[in-house]
RNA sequence: GGAGACUUCGCCUAGUCUGGUCUAUGGCGCCGCACUGCUAAUGCGGUUGGGGUCUUAAAGCCCCUCCCGGGUUCGAAUCCCGGAGUCUCCGCCA
């Protein structure tokens, strides 16, 4: 949801934001529109209100006449007044419907376009040379450690069990993130993984996302996709203290249906349906934010360091950045099999589009409440384990293990296949 | 799953039976001022949030806000209906 002030004042640089993301400019007018017809209506009920409340006040005195022309008058103005009640209820309707269309306004300095118009920041780590290197699956069904064919059996395409050192990998490597994160400040959190519907529309995920999304309907809930929704949703309706940012490090399963991705990634672990995310979240004071999204890219660049995956650094282009970002920054790390960068992680700047939706606010230095900024960036998922295992694959199919994740392994530092 | 109790402006709380003077009481906390060698104590004042209007800004004025949504009424914190949440008890179950 934006700033409807933002948007009175200056509704170029909405207009702008909108064609950077190749989307339509008339609903910055339809908005326009709706906020002028909103005040109308609020401002003819208020009157007529206004006006019921003083005769109101008149009632218990009067007697004889005075009263009987009183209550003439007041019966007449009851139903006025339900009536611009309910035109300005509508209008307001309208507005927030309006409202909701409109996508998070683009940063300054984000690349216009869209997919593939992404500008490579830089490119860390060196390649490994590998000839005829073996797929994160290859590799991790001869670890056993990663079991799709069961998967299938049990669940469906696109499930899988993690099994003896894919299971203690994936722990290690979350455990790793946790630690990481805490050390700098972040409050871990195990978050629901159903959330209610009013949670999954403020994080803006059921608007172009909605197919994404697994829905329960007897319960009328949401399996949510990242926990980045029970995180934003966590401070809803709050006041918050916000003289420094306030972190938290989310760890549970995602959910996602990847409907309308048909023959997309269909071998090993790359885009399945359900996964696991530790997930850093901030909450911030809105001149805050730029500077704090910088510094979750830097925390997810400090964990691909720790599992040594070479990795790009990509600027997103605002027709790819969804509905709540004004900013997007992903890390894709090297997968020697597919001879590409694939996304590991991806930090998103919210700013007060989230906030304002989830009415999560702070005080400022007069002590007024404001809207807070919310940001989210990934610090390890299941996916890791594709570029972990095929980097560090030797030739004889076993794989060395990064340092930092040796002690998750019973302090191995190579893992061999099983016969 | 069944029964009951509760939900008031940060927290606690009065008010609901008996509708208007509720522009919501009091305490705690917090902020300011006074007193005080300092602290404490005391006294005085302030302190829900949202929207609109006016304005360079502030102040002012108006509307909404007593869990949410309907209804009754000239008028609802208060009466009626529906819903949500919390707690207690019973039943069932990991």
């Amino acid at each position: 949801m934006i700033d409807l002030r933002l948007l009175r004042e200056d509704p170029d640089t909405v207009r702008a934001s909108q064609r950077a993301r190749g989307e339509s400019e008339s609903v910055v007018d339809d908005l326009l529109r709706a906020d002028e017809d909103r005040r109308a209506a609020v401002q003819r009920f208020e009157t007529l209100r206004a006006e019921q409340k003083q005769l109101g006040k008149q009632m218990p005195r009067a007697s004889g006449d005075e009263k009987t022309a009183l209550l003439q008058r007041t019966k007449e103005l009851s139903a006025e007044v339900k009536a611009a009640e309910a035109a300005a209820g509508e209008a307001e309707q309208r507005l927030r419907r309006a409202q909701m269309a409109i996508p998070n306004v683009v940063e300054q300095g984000a690349p216009a376009g869209g997919e593939d118009d992404y500008v490579v920041l830089r490119e860390v780590g060196a390649k490994p040379a590998i000839d005829n290197p073996r797929d994160h699956l290859e590799l991790g069904e001869a670890l056993r450690a990663i079991d799709m064919e069961r998967g299938a059996k049990v669940s469906g395409s696109r499930f899988y069990f993690l099994t003896g050192v894919g299971a203690l990998l994936q722990l290690g490597l979350f455990q790793l993130a946790l630690a990481q994160a805490v050390e700098y400040g972040f409050t871990p959190a195990i978050t629901p993984a159903l959330v209610k519907p009013e949670s999954m529309e403020g994080t803006g995920f059921l608007g172009a996302h909605a197919s994404e999304v697994y829905r329960l309907e007897a319960d009328d809930l949401f399996l949510v996709g990242t926990s980045e929704v029970p995180l934003a949703a966590y401070h809803s309706d709050e006041i918050l203290q916000l003289d420094s940012p306030m972190r938290y490090a989310g760890w549970s399963s995602c959910f996602r249906r990847e409907a309308g991705s048909y023959g997309k990634d269909t071998r090993g672990i790359i885009r399945v349906h359900q996964f696991d995310k530790v997930e850093m979240f901030s909450y911030c004071r809105p001149e805050e934010a730029h500077a704090e999204h910088l510094r979750l890219l830097a925390w997810e660049e400090e964990m691909l360091a720790k599992v040594e995956v070479p990795y790009r650094v990509i600027d997103v282009a605002a027709g790819d950045l969804g509905s709540s970002a004004a900013r997007k920054y992903d890390c894709e790390a090297w997968v020697p099999s597919q001879g590409r960068y694939r996304e590991v992680t991806s930090t998103s700047n919210c700013t007060t589009f989230q906030g304002r939706r989830l009415n999560v606010r702070y005080r400022d230095e007069n002590g007024k409440p404001q809207t807070a900024a919310t940001l989210n960036g990934t610090l390890a998922t299941t996916r890791w384990l594709v570029p972990i295992l095929e980097n560090h694959q030797q030739p004889d199919g076993s794989v060395r293990v990064p340092k930092a994740l040796q002690p998750y392994v019973g302090g191995r530092d190579v893992l061999e296949p099983r016969r």
